[in-house]
DNA sequence: TTATATGCAAACCCTTTGCAATTCC
DNA sequence: GGAATTGCAAAGGGTTTGCATATAA
């Protein structure tokens, strides 16, 4: 679910991908991809702030474009917490459901089998295929029910 | 599930409970109020656009206000779609899981039942309380998938 | 060489905030 | 009268865009 890209593209594979198609293959590009990678689920901003301690003069814009071309070459993902600046993911993690408390923000990670009946129930009833990777769920979290 | 507030509030109950609160009954509020109700999920643009039909002063700002007041209150609440602004209806609506397509941006809804076993699982496994109300689910609709 | 990508600055949308003027109770 | 509320304007995040410069191929 959710994995456009095999596993073992992230070796290299996506750098001839990325020139099949007219792209270039540029040091931001790489840098963005690999703290992405790193980072797991980060925001524009945080991914900039890492990439810049390697290159130092790198500027946000090129990582909201890179960030939209590495989405289109499947390489990343980006999940809608709510609030704030969305966050991206490399395509290869496991994909999680996202669990955010909506008292203290914290954002916990449960397994796509919790939303398998989900899924199954809007695809016959409406033809509707969940993004499993893409999807927050609000509530509130065990310490925050307690209080 | 959702329902903080007795359907009956809706003719008038909670004018009497915003005093209660120390809050005073405002021209603005009661339009802000109505609107919700009369759009169904809208946004705080589309919110200022249809009171402002009646009261054509009334500021963005205290549209923003007023929706948290009521919000505060359970009158209302918010969902986020993913993208662009959060859109607001009123707490007596039926709750209900927001379907949105990724492709052409079209919002289904579908009803709470879908969702039950993600809520009961996620309650035992995590001691989290999911909020059905504020639930975007983002994957790709029948048009869209057979396009 | 030359089309693509970058950095920069400005603009954009959505939302919040400070403050003086207004209005509800 | 006096505190709560409003309108206005300005500022704040997050994101996108136009354009001249730099760079991968």
């Amino acid at each position: 679910m959710g994995r456009s890209v095999p596993a073992g593209d992230v070796g290299g594979e996506w750098k001839a991908e990325l020139r099949r198609r007219g792209y270039r293959l540029t040091p931001q590009r790489q840098l963005v991809l690999e703290a992405v990678g790193e980072l797991g689920h980060a925001t524009p901003e945080e991914i900039v702030t890492a990439v810049r301690r390697t290159a130092s003069g790198v500027n946000i814009s090129t990582v909201y474009r890179t960030l939209e071309l590495l989405e289109e070459l499947g390489l990343v993902q980006h999940t809608h917490l709510g609030h704030g600046a969305s966050t991206y993911s490399v395509s290869t993690d496991d994909d999680h459901v996202h669990l955010v408390c909506r008292d203290c923000g914290r954002v916990e990670e449960a397994p796509p089998s919790v939303v398998g009946p989900l899924v199954a129930t809007v695809a016959e009833a409406y033809g509707f295929t969940v993004d499993v990777g893409h999807f927050a769920v609000f509530g509130r979290c065990r310490a925050c029910s307690q209080a």
